[in-house]
DNA sequence: CGGGATCCCAGAAGATACTG
DNA sequence: CAGTATCTTCTGGGATCCCG
């Protein structure tokens, strides 16, 4: 059972989406998704607000979780390209069915939010 | 394109999963994929760890979005139920899968952030 | 070029107390 | 019982500087 005793070790959900629920990981993975293998600077350029630190640290998580992999090419300049592993692929397939989801219901949902600052604010 | 001009407005992907995408509201949703109706309390006895304060903020925010409904009934003690609406569910399916794989792939993560950990600090 | 290290702040989230 | 209000604490993440 979810959340009666260790909410951690019973339910892997919370723990995975923990790791990439944060505000850039899911995006990267979709980029790597559709380019295959991208340098640092080609992944900065695409993912729009992300600092190069936060992209950095993201790409670090997701590094160590195995889902991405980092080849560094030692030469000047240095030259460094990140790209989905197998089980990183996997993962895509499940994120892409949620963004499909997502785009089917973004309409709904952005309907449901008009109702509801109507319905609490029907203010002037 | 995703990432190039307004990020917001071509991946609806990012907006949705900025909503659901925090510490509570999945974990609340399988919740309540799992038992239909839930007062708020049971809830918050199932969730482990969440504050009264932020179950309410998370329930707010779903209910917000139209995934979930609210029903008051005014009797003394006041009594609230909570349920999935059709949309919140057809969510839950794809959280669901998502979940299916963070079960059948937790442990290939574990070992990459063991592999990670070895290869970073070979220390003692 | 691709980061690592440091500083700092806004906003997220916990604890506690009060209310219809 | 199901919240709201307030206070404080903690953390994500931006800015900046530096280095191989």
């Amino acid at each position: 059972m979810c959340g009666k005793g260790e909410s951690e070790e019973c339910c892997p959900v919370k723990d995975i989406l923990a790791r990439f629920g944060d505000k850039w990981s899911i995006y990267t993975i979709l980029m790597l998704g559709k380019q295959e293998k991208l340098r640092f600077n080609e992944l900065k350029a695409q993912i729009t607000g992300v600092s190069q630190r936060m992209l950095t640290v993201t790409l670090r998580s997701l590094e160590e979780d195995g889902l991405v992999s980092r080849a560094v090419y030692p030469e000047i300049p240095p030259r460094v390209e990140y790209s989905l592993t197998p089980l990183g692929k996997s993962l895509l397939l499940q994120l892409l069915a949620l963004a499909d989801w997502a785009k089917l219901n973004i309409n709904q949902i952005l309907e449901a939010r008009e109702r509801y600052s109507k319905k609490t604010q029907p203010i002037s």
